[in-house]
Formats: C-alpha cells, structure tokens, sequence
DNA sequence: GTCCTGAAGG
DNA sequence: CCTTCAGGAC
C-alpha cells in the first residue's frame, strides 16, 4: 500500500521549489540561528546536542547542560577517556539517563570522530533514526529527511496525512528536502514547527508554506493526541545520617543504573521524615522518607554540599531537599 | 511499552 | 494544588 504510494511518489514528482524557497526565506528572517549548537557544525557539538535535545526542551539543555558539559568534556576523546560516573553526574537532573551512558559508550566506540554515513552511524548506541538523519544534516550537510516530533507534525499538516505509517512521513519529509541546502531546509522545518506550526492554535496566518498546505483548513485534525493513562505509586526511601553525611548506594532500577540513591526501607511510621511528589512516564510517584540506622550492601556517603556533583537523579535531588527542610 | 523532568495550565 | 505537555531510543 505505501509502495505504490510511494511508487507514485516517484512517477509525479510534486513541484516544492516554490515552498521550499519561501521556507528558507522565512527562516532567514525567523530562525533561532543563535541556538549554541547551531553556531557550530562540529560533529561532537552537533551530536551531544542531539542526544540533550532528544526527549528534552531546548531552554534547559541551552541554560543548564549544554554549555557545562562541553567545558567538562570538550571533544569526543576527553569523553570517551571520563569515568561514566563523571558523565552521569553531568547529566544529573536531566533524565533519561540511558542518553548518557549510551553518549559514553559511543564515545569510547568512536573517540576521533563520528562516521558520516546514516547505517555506519545507527549502528551506535542511542543514535536512532533521527539523531543519525540530524548528524548528518546538520553536521554534514547531507541531503537526507530529519523527523522530529516537530518536523513530523508539519509534514502531517503539510501533506494532509491522517495517523500515517512513519515511513510514509519520512518518505514525504525526504522528498521535500531542499537538495541545495539540506542543512538550512532541516531547521527551518524544525523552528517552524516549534515557533508557527504549533500543537495547538498554529498561527497559519504567519506560516510560510501555508499557501500549499492541504492540512492548514483543520490543522488539528492531522494531529491528534490520545490521552494517557496515570499509575499511582508509593516509594520508600531511607535516611541513614552519619557525622552529617548521608548514605547513598548504587540503583537497582534499571533507568538509574550506574547511578547513587537512598536505600530501600520497609515504612516505620515512627520513623517518618518527609514525604514528597515525584512522577515519570506513567507513574504518579509519592515517595516517603524514614530515619535508618543500617544499610546493607556497598555504601556511598555525602553530605548536602557534596551532593550537588554526584550521580543522581531528579528524584534523589528531590529527597535531599525534601531532608533538608524537614530538618530545618 | 519502557524510560525522565520542569514548565505551563487549570 | 493536581494535571498536562514537550521531547526519540530501544
């Protein structure tokens, strides 16, 4: 079914110069040219982006991590010489940690450089279809289609697409890129979605390519969300303090691996501290802290200052801020 | 279907 | 306060 469609793709080739030269046009005038990773077409710089950027709003990754992180690890070689412990302490409150120890891994994978060819760079670890397509757009200047969710619902909108397979949207994202300048067609698709095509209330009325979108009468219609659905949870950590330092031992769950939290407790109500939210994914999380005396297995101790630089997450940030006040 | 978080919205 | 949103790899 997307064969033939995109077999006829092929024998009627859609006319696009016209929309992808107001794009560039607009895009000149409009683009977020001075994002820091734009500023530069290293591939380290364009890379370690990518992966902050995956999942992640480019307000914090620009403010809180981008800058810090290259400082600590200039290139690919200082990279892949660090300690994870090191890299997951830079990423500390960023989420996803995966990112990191799969950004290290590459690293020790590929410490001169990256390849330059979409199937050598999927072959990495956390490089997937769209990290590969970006490193070489951006990076590289190839001419090759770039998916994110924001250049996904522009293409949707653009095309007229209900709820189409992903190959039909990068089929459709590929042949409209702009052979010329690939690189400047990616991200100006990709700050159109974020600054005109918007979720909600896209401002048509500003867009460049509205006078051929099929999609631009019901906008919304092509891209519809469902709704997700929440579990509750209870966690129960425990505070084991000792000449003012705090025990910490490694994580058992597998998204915080290689990671420092507070141990596990059975709840004493006696010993109850301080309670407090927390959420990922589906989990609506409450999580409770309790006073231990003993703590099994290898331990880590720190106290509320050196904590700010170890590897751990939002959550564990959370509890000791959440300590600190109750014991104020 | 799993992994994370802070900002924005009601 | 609680809920929703934004953002790709495996």
């Amino acid at each position: 079914m997307y064969a033939l469609e995109e077999k006829n793709l092929l024998l009627e080739p859609r006319q696009f110069e016209t929309a992808q030269k107001k794009l560039l046009e607009w895009y000149e005038v409009c683009g977020r040219h001075e994002l820091p990773w734009r500023l530069s077409e290293d591939v380290y710089h364009v890379y370690v982006s990518e992966i902050m950027l995956q999942q992640t709003q480019v307000n914090r990754v620009m403010q809180e991590y981008y800058p810090q992180f290259l400082e600590k690890f200039p290139t690919l070689k200082a990279l892949s010489e660090a300690d994870e412990a090191e890299v997951l302490a830079a990423w500390s409150g960023l989420g996803y940690y995966s990112r990191a120890r799969n950004l290290h891994a590459t690293a020790k994978l590929c410490p001169q450089t990256l390849p330059q060819t979409l199937d050598e760079l999927l072959k990495l670890p956390g490089i997937g279809p769209y990290t590969a397509s970006a490193i070489c757009s951006f990076a590289y200047n190839q001419q090759v289609g770039v998916v994110d969710t924001n250049i996904e619902r522009v293409i949707k909108r653009f095309f007229a697409l209900s709820q189409p397979s992903v190959n039909k949207v990068n089929a459709e994202a590929g042949g409209f890129v702009n052979a010329e300048q690939p690189r400047a067609h990616n991200l100006a698709l990709m700050d159109l979605g974020s600054l005109v095509c918007l979720p909600n209330n896209p401002k048509c009325e500003e867009c460049p390519l509205a006078f051929s979108c099929d999609g631009k009468n019901e906008p919304e219609f092509y891209t519809k969300k469902e709704k997700k659905v929440y579990e509750n949870l209870e966690l129960f950590y425990g505070v084991c303090e000792k000449n003012e330092k705090i025990a910490l031992v490694k994580s058992s769950a597998r998204m915080y691996k290689g990671m420092l939290e507070l141990p596990n407790v059975e709840p004493l109500e006696e010993d109850f501290i301080a309670a407090f939210k927390h959420s990922y994914t589906k989990y609506r999380l409450t999580v409770k802290l309790y006073k231990t005396d003993d703590v099994e297995g290898e331990v880590f101790w720190y106290n509320h200052e050196e904590i700010q630089n170890a590897p751990i997450s939002s959550l564990t940030r959370k509890a000791f801020g959440a300590l600190q006040k109750a014991q104020r």
